[in-house]
RNA sequence: GGUUUCGUAGCUCAACUGGAUAGAGCAUCGCCCUUCUAAGGCGAGGGUUUCGGGUUCGAAUCCCGACGAAAUCACCA
């Protein structure tokens, strides 16, 4: 049992003998006293005073002191106003540290054989380009929510589903074809991403061309986009793949190959993995049955040129299109398909998608149409809704080439990582293999924490110009106290101390080993809250107010030459648990802690 | 225009879901390495929480209004 609810039911205990009225349980607010005021936890009176009939103070006092009697917990209180700051017995923290010390996986849960199964959709890229820093932060969020779902004791599915047909592939097919001279990613060393991705860019400046071109001829815009010859073709290409042309779909084949070799040296870089991954070319016809049957059911209508729609008026939205009057599927078509596929291959509790804030109402819709369809999870699916990347001037543009490249981002933090790192002589004595190493951790860290630390649904700045921090609240910042953690392990093993599994209780601890037992103590309530909100931050920021914690308890204490031998184990079992809780928040939020930097 | 989201220090972000004097980092200016890793610690300055009302013991947080920003409202995905 934590100990504030220990405290809680104390604390109605108390007001029932003392004013002879039962409270409920959510009118006890105890929250961790501010670092001002002496004490541990903090009760608010003010909800109270109605039963007390008394004033603030008077009936802090009471409560305290019933506490101080008959709470073996409470050592002491103070009160300040509405505010009863309570004191907690060292021995309690003491005990509370040998807990934590022995439970190798404190705040994280195992999945039970009934666990209800979560399945998680993140990072959905296109085949005609490279991943750029939207897809980081999806991936990212995407990664960590499935390692916080699993923590908090799901079972999980991590999926991913790729946007692998359309016209925009046919663009880079057709630009391939035309001005590629048969360039591979072998012939020209360039990963199979990027190198599509050059395609694609290739077609769009031609086709730019070629519409400037007509319309000096007088055609309008718009007509010119419509008979610009390269479109036309793209058009033809497509349809020859809808037709199952031998020849388009070997291309096709050939080239998303190349896209996704690319993806996975990308994916695997970033640390991120899918358990199943599905292609829209694969799901896209599953979803026009699905509808066809909603149609025959009488949940859709067709209209008179044949597109089938839903009429979501009832819901307080609009009509939706399902089926083009040609019978093709749309974007929504497809979700509807690709849910039924996942529908049939898992006994999906809980659906999570991971997809921007833009479509946040394609996902109310989507909700709508997969509970009319009769999908249990469909109704309370869970849009991950995350804010956009924007760059100092605003959003990323293609076309102004302010596009942030998410391989180039990592490759130049882990550059920065390594020039930093031989700047302050960090590397001296170490092998190029772990230099190497830790240069990636630190600067995948670094890109990790300072994505992560924001809330998700908050839009967020990145300035490609200044280069992330690595000092103060960054994810090195917490490496570093890890790896100074590890440090004073190896030398206290060096010495041949032992830490024990049971720290004697006989010692007097100061309010910052104190403070720092009771953050221990609240990691499994942040990963479970973490989990219940689906918001990596609180992790982030969890992890960051404890080694800031920790450094200021490592600056004014001694660990190793401390004389009082208690005191010295103490502060070891301290240490190693601070750097355990660290390791596991940080691996929650996907980012690796290095033994030394 | 409708809907949704957002507006906190010069900048990037917090604020335990309505609680105490709104906190961190960066940047600026000082101080601390013959002592367990200075990617660290300590200190200073920096705020009418966009503005105006309301609700109550108490509001950055809830409600109403104004202003500002973003997203979306496609037979694109």
């Amino acid at each position: 049992m934590k100990i504030e609810d220990q405290i809680s039911a104390s604390v109605r205990k108390g007001i029932k003998e003392l004013y002879g009225q039962d409270v409920p349980e959510n009118l006890v607010q105890l929250q961790k006293t501010k670092k001002e005021f002496e004490g541990h936890w903090t009760l608010v009176v003010f909800p109270f005073l109605k039963i007390s009939k008394k004033s603030p103070e008077q009936t802090a006092q009471e409560i305290g002191t019933y506490l101080v009697q008959n709470e073996p917990a409470v050592a002491g209180f103070n009160v300040i106003k509405g505010f009863l700051n309570l004191t907690i017995a060292s021995k309690v923290w003491v005990a509370l540290l040998n807990r934590i010390h022995s439970d190798a996986a404190w705040g994280i849960k195992n999945a039970a054989a009934d666990a209800p199964l979560v399945m998680i959709e993140y990072s959905s890229p296109n085949t005609n380009k490279p991943l750029h820093l939207g897809h980081v932060r999806n991936n990212l969020l995407g990664n960590a929510l499935a390692n916080i779902m699993r923590a908090n004791g799901n079972k999980v599915v991590r999926t991913n589903i790729v946007n692998d047909r359309g016209i925009h592939i046919c663009k880079s097919m057709l630009a391939w074809l035309k001005y590629g001279n048969g360039e591979t990613p072998e012939s020209s060393g360039k990963k199979g991403d990027h190198l599509v991705g050059d395609y694609y860019v290739a077609f769009d400046k031609h086709y730019k061309a070629e519409v400037a071109e007509l319309m000096e001829k007088g055609l309008s815009k718009e007509e010119a986009e419509a008979q610009s010859p390269l479109m036309q073709e793209a058009r033809e290409m497509l349809r020859k793949w809808e037709a199952n042309d031998p020849a388009v779909r070997a291309l096709w084949k050939k080239m998303n190959a190349w896209v996704y070799a690319g993806f996975d040296e990308t994916y695997r870089m970033m640390g991120v993995g899918f358990d199943k991954i599905y292609y829209e070319s694969e799901t896209y016809l599953e979803g026009k049955e699905k509808v066809l049957e909603g149609l025959e059911k009488g949940l859709f209508y067709r209209k008179e040129d044949g597109s089938v729609w839903a009429d979501l008026t009832p819901e307080g939205l609009d009509h939706k299109l399902l089926l083009r009057s040609d019978g093709t599927s749309v974007y929504m078509t497809q979700d509807i398909g690709t849910a039924k596929l996942r529908f049939q291959d898992y006994p999906i509790n809980k659906m999570i998608y991971v997809v921007g804030n833009e479509q946040n109402y394609h996902f109310q819709v989507l909700s709508i149409l997969l509970d009319k369809l009769g999908f249990e999870w469909g109704k309370d699916l869970v849009h991950f809704s995350y804010g956009m990347v924007e760059l100092p001037e605003g959003k990323m543009k293609s076309r102004e080439g302010t596009v942030v490249d998410a391989d180039d981002l990592m490759e130049s933090m882990i550059e920065t990582a390594k020039e930093t790192s031989g700047e302050l002589g960090k590397l001296d004595g170490l092998t190029k293999e772990e230099a190497d190493d830790i240069a990636r951790i630190v600067g995948l860290g670094a890109l990790k924490y300072f994505i992560l630390k924001v809330d998700a649904r908050k839009n967020m700045t990145f300035n490609p110009k200044e280069s992330i921090d690595f000092n103060g609240n960054t994810g090195p910042f917490i490496q570093y106290t890890y790896a100074r953690i590890q440090s004073i392990l190896r030398k206290a093993a060096e010495a041949g101390i032992v830490i024990p599994s049971e720290i004697e209780a006989n010692i007097e601890l100061s309010a910052k080993e104190e403070g720092l037992v009771q953050m221990l103590a609240d990691f499994p309530s942040i990963v479970q809250q973490a989990g219940t909100d689906y918001n990596p931050s609180i992790l982030a920021n969890y992890a960051y107010d404890l080694v800031k914690e920790y450094n200021q308890f490592y600056h004014d204490f001694s660990i190793l030459r401390e004389e009082n031998e208690g005191l010295k184990v103490f502060r070891l079992a301290l240490s190693q648990n601070v750097g355990k809780v660290v390791k596991q928040a940080m691996g929650l939020l996907g980012i690796e802690v290095p033994e030394r930097m």
